[in-house]
DNA sequence: TGGATTATTATGTACATACATATTAAACCT
DNA sequence: AGGTTTAATATGTATGTACATAATAATCCA
């Protein structure tokens, strides 16, 4: 009969939090204290306050003890699924057109995020994915052929960039970028959207260890939002 | 000597899944394997693959075993400061300026998205951030009374409502949505960019369990970019 | 055969113990 | 007093064991 459980311990910490038992900026008790108070064992509280660390709740430090912070930066967790599950999870029947594929040097934005030459010769990508037959997304990419070689041969006709690279591509480092921007005529033909319309755009580039793999901006269909929870 | 360290662990099973010796799709070794293999306890095996599947790189389920999914749902982690701090990380001064202030009942949209009565009274906030004396982000918050009835007293003329929330208002929950919009005729004028600027936002609502406590729409300068990192 | 029951199995967690590591506080020496 | 060394301490992690739990596979029975 164990009756403590790590997820009971935490929700015991995130009650003392929320009550100010433990106030801002305060010690907490050291895990010790706590496993013999709560009666169980150390790597118990250990887990749960580990857990509570990570979510940005209370700060840690070896032999200083744990805290709570008085401003706490608290983490939200973003689920980056493929596009085509995006709209599939949304009830919508997915589509996809490649629109352009070509080799070309990159603009020097691009080269200088992945720092890669301005000479260097990389793989150009548009396309457009569709949720009802409706413009959803377009994707505008750049691929280093070095870190994918056997991109040449896909055939991204039939199944985007954006899924040929999470299936193939092994990835170990990225960052996104969210933003907004005014709808380019080009953008805004490919989107069924007036020139200058607000865009939420995602700006990805992922890497495999030191090695650039590819960037990419996303631009959404005006209206769409991303979600996520804390 | 302990040489072997669930980090190492857990690298040796991420190398193996990007080398592809353990396939997309399909199964690993369980954990008593993998510890005998690898030569250490099976605590270890195990700290290593729940946090790979925290971070969506496996799948886990009780008795099924361990898998690689074929399309990894990779998690992103945000941080969300307060922006107060968000600016002074930045390297730039933060200034504020509470723009008004009353109660009335909620528009209702936001009375639906907190499941409050369109009739309910809340306090409305209207208020900009400044970075560099320049307007940074524009704060319109609707907060119910109930769940913090404190903030009645407070002086959200020197501490933004988001910070005083931040370290007044117990909340357990939360949700938070990227846009972009078109910016009306009163936030451009505020935010001092033209009329139909695309601006970045994020719509966030809060809970107490059960209990909701504010919802607020963040309007950022155009140009604003928001980071994540995986 | 089919539906319910019962093993079986892989992950999930708890515990006691031991040692590692980072950091602070104390002691020390010049 | 000031800088350096040393001790003390809280968190971090590894281990072996034991049992819990969920889900599948096997079995049984009508």
């Amino acid at each position: 009969m164990t009756a403590i459980t790590w997820q009971s311990v935490q929700a015991e910490a995130l009650r003392r939090i929320r009550s100010r038992e433990w106030p801002p900026g305060g010690q907490i008790p050291h895990e010790a204290d706590l496993a013999e108070e709560l009666g169980c064992a150390r790597a118990t509280v250990n887990r749960a306050l580990r857990d509570l660390a990570e979510a940005g709740l209370l700060e840690r430090r070896r032999k200083a003890g744990t805290r709570v912070p008085l401003n706490p930066v608290r983490k939200a967790t973003l689920d980056i699924p493929i596009i085509r599950q995006d709209v599939e999870s949304r009830g919508q029947s997915y589509g996809y057109r490649l629109l352009a594929r070509k080799t070309a040097p990159p603009p020097t934005d691009i080269a200088a995020r992945l720092r890669l030459p301005s000479d260097a010769r990389m793989i150009h990508i548009l396309a457009l994915h569709l949720a009802n037959d409706t413009p959803f997304c377009l994707e505008d990419r750049w691929v280093n052929p070095v870190a994918v070689p056997e991109m040449a041969q896909a055939d991204l006709s039939t199944i985007s960039a954006n899924e040929w690279l999470v299936q193939n591509a092994a990835f170990s480092a990225g960052d996104f970028a969210f933003g907004a921007i005014a709808a380019p005529r080009a953008i805004a033909e490919h989107l069924g959207c007036p020139e200058n319309a607000p865009l939420f755009t995602v700006d990805r580039t992922t890497w495999a260890a030191a090695l650039p793999i590819t960037s990419v901006r996303l631009c959404y269909a005006p209206g769409h939002q991303m979600t996520a929870e804390i």
